[in-house]
DNA sequence: GTGAAAGCGCTAACAG
DNA sequence: CTGTTAGCGCTTTCAC
C-alpha cells in the first residue's frame, strides 16, 4: 500500500501478471481490454496506489492537456470570474489551466519563453496587448491562441469580444433621453486595449449623436481614479450632465465622489453610466446603468474556438462578437 | 528559422557540431561549459528557434515545476487577489500555477486524481474542506500541502492563517464601546471552514464579554444573503444593536438592506462589522469597520513554507498565524 | 570540458 | 485481445 518509490506501470504489470502495455491500455479510456485483464490490473493498481504519470504521457503524445491562461495582475474586477469560468469549462473538456500572471508589458517575452517550453496545447489571453508580431510567434510555434476582449489591428486572430459599439450606443441612447448639454468621458488607462476601444467608440458615437461639448479624462480603472478624476474636473468646471465611464468601478468612484464631496445628486444633477455589469454595480447604493458582459457565453465561445483550433490546427482564424445586456439602473436621469 | 517539426536538442547539436549533451548543459543554469561551445550552441539554437522541452525535463528530474492551487468556484471576493499574489510570488521562485477549481465537495476526489497524475511539486489549498484523511493521502504521495486560512482539527498540517480570534476580538471591542443590548451574528455557510471558525470565535468571545442576547443567522457570504438575512430577521424582531458579519460582502448587503427597506441609520441605529478588508469595504457609501487580512504576507508565508517542504520533504509541519489590521470605518456607533 | 550511453514512464505501432 | 518493441526529448553518470 505505502510504497516508498513511485509505482510505475511496470510494477503494476508484474504484480498483475500481465504486460506493461496491458496496464497502459486499462488506464486509457476507449481502448478495448478484456474484462479479466482489466480486473487483474485494477486490483493490483489499487493495492499499490498506482496513478498514471501524466508527464510521461505528455512527452509521447505531445499533448500536455494544459492551456496557458494569461491574466493581468492589475486587478480588473472582471477577470476573476472569467478565470473561474475558464477553469471550470476547460476542466469539463479535460484540460487544465496553467496560469500566467503578467505584471507589465516587459514581462511578456519571458512569459512567452515559459509558454513554449511548457508545451501547452493552447493559450487564452485575458490580458496583455498583443502586437501582430507576437501573434506571429504563436503561429510559428503552432500554438492556437484566443484573445479575450481584445483585438489586434491588422492581423488575423481568434478573438472573442463583447460588442462594445452596440453596448455603448445603448448607454448613450439612455443618456440622450434627458438631452445632456455636455459629456464627460472617463477612459481607462491608455495602455489598455479595451479602454482605448471603449473610449474611441464613445467619442465617435457622441459625435454621430451631435454632442458638442465632450471632454475626456483618463483614469486607471480603479475606484480611486474615478473619484480623483471627477474631483479634479470639478475644480475648474461645472458639474457635467452625463459621465460615461469605461468600467463600473470608476463609475462607482465617480458616484461616491459626487455625493460625498460635491453634494451632487445622482441621477438628477448628473447621469453616470459604467460598463461590465460587475456584481457591485447592482448594489443598492449605486445601481449603475451599465452593460453586462455575457461572461459565461464569452468564455464558452473562447473555449470552443480554442479546442477547435487545437484539434484542427489549420482551421481559419475566427472572430465572435457577443452582445451585452443593458442594465437599467438608477444612475441615469429620466424625464 | 521556420521549422515544421519541433526542433530538439539533437537538431541543435548537429547544427552546432557538438554532442546533444553539450546542448543540454548550455540550457541548464549553473553547469560549466566552455564559452566556445556555449556560443556555438546558442547561435544554432537561436537560428533554429530551439526551446528546451520542459515536459521531457520533468520526466527525468521528477520535478514538474508546477504547484497545484485549489480555488473555489464560489466567488469569495478575496481569492482573486490571493491567487494573483500566489502566481506572482511563485513565478519569482520559478514555479508555475496549475489551477484547479472546485465546484463542490464531491469534486474533491476527482481533483485529487488529477493532482497525483500531474506530478505537481506541491499544493496550495485556498478552498475545500480537508479531512485529516485527505491530508494523509498527500503524505502518502509525498506531496507537500499548505492550507490557506483553514485548519484541520486533530491533524498536523502546514497552515497559514489570519488570526481570526484576535481580529474578531478587536471588532467586538469596537462594538462594545456603545454597549449594545443585543447582537446578531451573520455567519457564512456551514460548509465553509472559515465561516464556522469565525462564527464560533465570535460566539465564544461574546459570551466572555458577557453579552446576553446573541442570535445567529446563516448566509452564504453573498451580498444578497446579507440583505435577505437582515430582512428576514426584521420581520419578527426589532433592529439589532450590533451585527457581526463573517465577511465584508454580507456586511455591505446588511447595510444596504437596512437603509433601503427599513430606514435604519448606520451606525446610529445599528452597528455593523465585517471581515476581510476587501476593496469595496472602504468605499464611501459603506466604510465598514473590519479586519483587513494581511494578504501579501499570508501568501508569502504560504509559499515560503511550501518551498521549504518541497526542498526538504522531512521538515515538520508548521503553522503560521498572522495578525490582521483593524480598519476603523464608519459603521460602528461611537459614544 | 566533452561525448557516449542509459534511462525517466509512458504510448503506439506491430505481430501474434 | 495481448505482448513486444521502439521511441518521446531530455538529464545524468561515467569515461576520456
Amino acid at each position: 500500500m505505502t510504497r516508498n518509490k513511485k509505482v510505475t506501470s511496470y510494477d503494476v504489470a508484474r504484480e498483475a501478471g500481465v504486460s506493461q502495455s496491458a496496464v497502459s491500455r486499462v488506464f486509457r479510456p476507449g481502448l478495448s481490454v478484456s474484462q479479466k485483464t482489466r480486473d487483474k490490473v485494477m486490483t493490483a493498481a489499487n493495492a499499490m496506489g498506482y496513478r498514471p504519470n501524466a508527464i510521461a504521457r505528455m512527452l509521447i503524445t505531445k499533448q500536455s492537456g494544459m492551456v496557458a491562461v494569461i491574466v493581468s495582475s492589475r486587478a480588473n474586477v472582471n477577470y476573476p470570474e472569467v478565470l473561474s469560468q475558464v477553469s471550470k469549462q476547460l476542466a469539463a473538456r479535460n484540460k487544465r489551466v496553467l496560469l500566467f500572471t503578467l505584471d507589465d508589458a516587459e514581462g511578456l517575452d519571458d512569459l512567452f519563453e515559459q509558454i513554449w517550453t511548457f508545451q501547452v496545447d493552447g493559450v487564452i489571453a485575458l490580458a496583455a496587448h498583443f502586437e501582430s508580431e507576437k501573434l506571429a510567434q504563436f503561429e510559428q510555434h503552432k500554438i492556437p491562441v484566443v484573445l479575450y476582449n481584445r483585438n489586434v489591428p491588422g492581423a488575423m486572430a481568434n478573438t472573442v469580444c463583447c460588442n462594445h459599439e452596440q453596448g455603448i450606443k445603448q448607454l448613450i441612447l439612455e443618456l440622450e433621453q434627458s438631452n445632456p448639454k455636455n459629456y464627460l468621458v472617463l477612459s481607462g488607462p491608455k495602455d489598455s486595449d479595451v479602454a482605448n476601444e471603449r473610449r474611441e467608440i464613445a467619442l465617435s458615437l457622441l459625435k454621430q449623436f451631435g454632442a458638442k461639448d465632450v471632454s475626456v479624462l483618463f483614469g486607471d480603472y480603479s475606484y480611486q481614479s474615478g473619484r480623483d478624476c471627477l474631483a479634479q474636473w470639478l475644480e475648474k468646471n461645472p458639474t457635467p450632465d452625463a459621465v460615461i465611464c469605461s468600467n463600473d468601478t470608476m463609475a462607482i468612484g465617480v458616484i461616491d465622489e459626487a455625493r460625498d464631496n460635491h453634494n451632487i445628486h445622482i441621477p438628477n444633477d448628473m447621469s453616470v453610466v459604467g460598463f461590465d455589469g460587475i456584481t457591485s454595480s447592482a448594489w443598492k447604493s449605486y445601481q449603475i446603468t451599465t452593460i453586462k458582459q455575457p461572461l459565461e457565453q464569452l468564455v464558452k465561445a473562447a473555449i470552443e474556438m480554442l479546442l477547435e483550433h487545437i484539434e484542427n490546427p489549420d482551421s481559419p482564424p475566427e472572430s465572435r462578437v457577443l452582445t451585452g445586456a443593458l442594465i437599467k439602473g438608477n444612475s441615469v436621469k429620466r424625464i
